[in-house]
RNA sequence: CGGGGAGUAGCGCAGCUUGGUAGCGCACCUGUUUUGGGAACAGGUGGUCGCAGGUUCAAAUCCUGUCUCCCCGACCA
């Protein structure tokens, strides 16, 4: 792509309602243009994330034997009826009516829809198991949106259910999606970690969540340094016989400090505030009782079916890497759910050979199937590095008159940046003639390896 | 829903106390110079001051109402 016939922009300040550092980053580096309360477009380069994110989240899933589908996000109060969340799911449901006065929601999950349309779509046990996902906008009318993407109304989020015969099937099937979550999350860049959970509301006898440690999380949890066992806070405070009333971070740190992990029990325990990016659930046979959801077995007797439940925050995980993965300069999402992989700079388009040479770079990354950007913008160089470093480009091919001399360009990581000066320590210099292979060497040494 | 803050140019802000023809920085447009770390100079475009009503000779400024956004709490990916 070059960038004068792309689509972005980048902003000095922040807009004043953008708080958290990620957010304002976002926003200024143009991945981002909120709408109203709760509500945001997504702009090119926040797609590219978006898409990449999904990518990789339709990669593990569809190697896990999962299938995808799309099930609508209007729907009508019918279904509601029929499942009785109607009347109970409260006022973040945002209901509406169409030019007939029939009832309809957007929806804020699809269990309900889900678990009716397969009544009348499963009927044998030779169906089972089987395993289906979508990626889909909800809404929820939240009561306080906030952090930007990190609690939004409208968002959007994977989910996943597992059908299976019996509780032993349906765990199997709960360990897969388990493997599945913890390499997707690695692919990533990110750095999860995985919590007992509560099953809350949605019932059943086992959940885990993943979440990342950050400053923005909405939990606090605790977490053993040496064997990484890691607690929500009402669990581990079951567990030391704390009031629950006063778990903020600080007092459960003190209290905690010095206690040994409950499960390996040498290790210190660790206090964090901890933001949860993806949740599953054995759920058993909650919904599909309520939805008449069964199969005959082989015997003819009919038997509900076993379900398992999978979810993950898809724009939530660009906003905690923005959060996470990010300096006062700008953004450095790691490289494989960052807008492009490499951006090449002219550092002057007064200079034939350096403009030639630079044209010649991005058409091989173009050939290579390197995912570049090329920024041949008529602007000084200064401006194209200080863009580079705000949006994050994991590396940045500088082609200048200086490496021209010696028949090379410069690779910089936006790592390894130093802001405001040339003193990036972590440039190499590759060799003009070797560029593509090289550069693809650079970017395969850069990604994280998974399992 | 309870508590707190804010709406003035695309973005960030001042002006409001003490009414008197709306201002600054960045961005944008034109020209000249500049060109490997957010250039300089000169000129220029752009605002029904969130909306409605009221007070007044006169309202961004005072009064009333209203809408929107943000933050802190209970819920959630």
């Amino acid at each position: 792509m070059r960038y004068t016939k792309y689509f972005t922009t980048t902003l000095r300040d922040a807009p004043k309602d953008a708080d958290t550092r990620g957010h304002a980053l976002m926003t200024r580096a143009g991945f981002l243009k909120q709408s109203t309360s709760g509500i945001y477009s997504y702009l090119p380069l926040g797609l590219r994330s978006i898409r990449k994110i999904e990518g990789i989240i339709r990669k593990y899933m569809d190697e896990a034997g999962s299938v995808e589908v799309l099930l609508p996000m209007v729907q009508s109060s019918d279904v509601w009826i029929r499942s009785g969340r109607w009347e109970v799911y409260g006022k973040e449901m945002l209901r509406f009516q169409d030019r007939s006065g029939r009832d309809y929601c957007l929806a804020p999950t699809h269990e309900d829809l889900l678990a009716d349309m397969l009544r009348t779509l499963v009927n044998s046990y030779s169906q089972l198991p089987f395993n289906l996902y979508q990626i889909q906008t909800k809404f929820r009318d939240e009561v306080r949106p906030r952090f930007g993407l990190i609690r939004g109304r409208e968002f959007i989020m994977k989910d996943a259910y597992s059908f299976d015969m019996d509780e032993e099937a349906s765990l199997a099937s709960y360990e897969v999606m388990r493997q599945a979550y913890i390499k997707l999350f690695h692919h990533m860049g990110l750095d999860v970690r995985e919590i007992e959970a509560d099953s809350g509301e949605i019932g059943g006898s086992l959940s885990q969540e993943f979440v990342v440690l950050s400053d923005i999380g909405e939990d606090i949890a605790v977490s053993c340094v040496d064997c990484g066992y890691t607690s929500n806070a009402e669990v581990a405070s079951e567990a030391f016989n704390l009031d629950a009333e006063t778990l903020d971070v600080e007092a459960l740190s003190e209290a905690l400090k010095g206690t040994n992990c409950t499960r390996c029990k040498t290790g210190i325990n660790d206090v964090w505030r901890v933001l949860e990016l993806g949740h599953i659930f054995n759920i058993g046979t909650k919904y599909s009782v309520a939805a008449n959801l069964t199969y005959k077995g082989q015997d003819g007797k009919d038997r509900p079916v076993h379900m398992g439940s999978y979810g993950i925050g898809v724009g939530r995980i660009l906003a905690v890497a923005a959060q996470i993965y990010s300096d006062d300069a700008g953004l450095q999402l790691p490289i494989n759910i960052a807008p492009f992989e490499v951006c090449i700079v002219s550092a002057t388009t007064r200079d034939d050979e350096v403009v030639s040479t630079a044209d010649k770079l991005y058409q091989q990354c173009l050939d290579a199937g390197i995912d570049a950007i090329y920024d041949d913008r008529d602007v000084r160089a200064g401006v194209k590095f200080a863009d580079g470093e705000l949006v994050g480009y994991p590396f940045v091919v500088v082609v200048g008159k200086r490496g021209l001399a010696s028949g090379t360009v410069e690779v910089k990581a936006r790592n390894g940046t130093k802001n405001g000066t040339d003193t990036a320590t972590d440039t190499i210099a590759v060799p003009i003639s070797d560029f593509p292979a090289e550069m693809k060497k650079i970017l395969d040494r850069a990604r994280p390896s998974v399992n």
